[in-house]
DNA sequence: TCATTTTTTGACCACTTGTCAAAATAAATA
DNA sequence: TATTTATTTTGACAAGTGGTCAAAAAATGA
């Protein structure tokens, strides 16, 4: 007996683990149709009977993985909020922290918005939900602090009818809505939008210059800035991201051969 | 032989309609699970395939109740592109035409929403995809129509890197995030949002400022606008919203009693 | 080895979307 | 009007969901 759980324990475990992947794959590739707790069973050469004691229905691993996702995205803006700089600049690691969330697990991604249109919350357990309020909360905690500081440091003034909540809810309406319509309108680039994720960046930085959040957006030089932010508090993920990148290159044969 | 149309077609029209009618509402109150062809053919008292002749599928329904939603949203629009005013009031009627459209079909907006996430596209026909493209598209064309007009007269100046369809793209992701959050978080008010409409409002008028859009929220006068706005362009609409809020009044016992 | 507990199974139920030959109805023609 | 033709409607049927639960299998303890 190895540690403080027993073999079957630790099977159990695992063999959750492995729906949960399976899950994801599922969900990413043919959306919330595509789970179908019959193929999960067939898949992993479990009875259904077996899958359902892990898990009570559908929803709730659905609720799993985006529980998951929104604690991996947690850690980052955690990380980012760290980042010691004037508050506007903790305000763009927390985006460029987004940023990253975005292309390091777009399929996490997808599943947070998934959950949103079904009536998926109303059948899982209240502990799943409690889970997911509470990693909602955490995060726009976090912003909310970010931004207090601003105006704790004087670099933002709010006035009564535009709250520091009012302000969070716009930069998480701009990068979810500029996600959700961007991942289901593949017409976009028609409608001049060739990089939504450039455009969600800006549009956050104009609503922050809109709101007086000093420097303004022209008098940082953000792209440095960013620069720095990746070197300094995400160079794993930006070096993961980079080496993925390299993969895939290789492998389309996008990438200039070596021996030439 | 009345109009153009024979009895049967006739017929087959409503038919449709009720079909529509019936879907929306089951939609509405269960979300995508709750419409099912099998209790529409029953509510109707059709057989199945009776329903399958007006729709090839479940998707096929959807896209038909969304493509009712963005005509009459596309009106709305429409009508507030031709207020006349300077630019940014302009774009404040469209605003106020977004919150209408939200408080008169608050079922289409559900259902716009709907759309989006579940594979749904991919399922309808070619003719109903093009059809919500093309609405889509001369939504964002008004937009941007005023944003252009706005460039034009000298009131607002984009540069490269912040392009006319950028800014709209802006204001779609928080229009259509906000309210998608506010649909799926119903705890957003411990989160410091009691009235996203505002919020949303707000979070618009702010990245239009960031923008340099002239005159400046804090120039204008946003309410008496938006009530000259209701009265000149939205007079109907506004009756009619405030008769429904009367009704509901009467009807839960909020409303003063009349002989006291 | 045998008894008890835990885990796993898969038949089963009620429900879904979607199909299609056959029945019912309407329209056209003699 | 009587008969043939075209159209519309039907509901049994197939194939697939999510979810349940008594019974079988495996693991555990004495």
């Amino acid at each position: 007996m190895s540690g403080t759980l027993t073999r079957k324990q630790r099977e159990i475990k695992e063999r959750e683990a492995k729906i949960l992947e399976l899950a994801r794959g599922m969900i990413v590739q043919d959306g919330y149709h595509g789970l179908s707790m019959d193929r999960i069973a067939e898949a992993l050469e479990y009875s259904k009977g077996t899958i359902y004691q892990h898990f009570s229905c559908k929803e709730e691993i659905l609720m799993a993985l985006v529980n998951q996702a929104m604690e991996r995205r947690l850690e980052l803006f955690r990380r980012a909020a760290a980042f010691r700089g004037r508050s506007r600049e903790r305000m763009s690691a927390i985006g460029a922290a987004c940023d990253l969330f975005f292309r390091l697990y777009p399929d996490d991604v997808h599943i947070e918005h998934a959950i949103r249109i079904t009536s998926i919350k109303e059948k899982a357990s209240e502990q799943r939900r409690l889970c997911l309020e509470r990693c909602e909360a955490s995060c726009s905690e976090l912003v909310r602090g970010v931004i207090y500081d601003a105006v704790a440091a004087g670099d933002l003034e709010l006035d009564d009818d535009f709250s520091v909540e009012q302000l969070t809810f716009g930069l998480w309406s701009i990068t979810f809505g500029g996600h959700s319509i961007a991942a289901s309108s593949p017409s976009l680039t028609n409608l001049g939008i060739p990089d939504p994720m450039t455009a969600i960046r800006n549009n956050c930085n104009r609503l922050l210059d809109g709101s007086g959040w000093k420097p303004l957006s022209h008098e940082l030089d953000l792209d440095t800035l960013i620069g720095r932010i990746q070197r300094e508090v995400f160079a794993p993920e930006v070096a993961q991201l980079s080496q993925q990148g390299q993969a895939a290159a290789q492998e389309t044969g996008a990438g200039r051969a070596r021996r030439d």
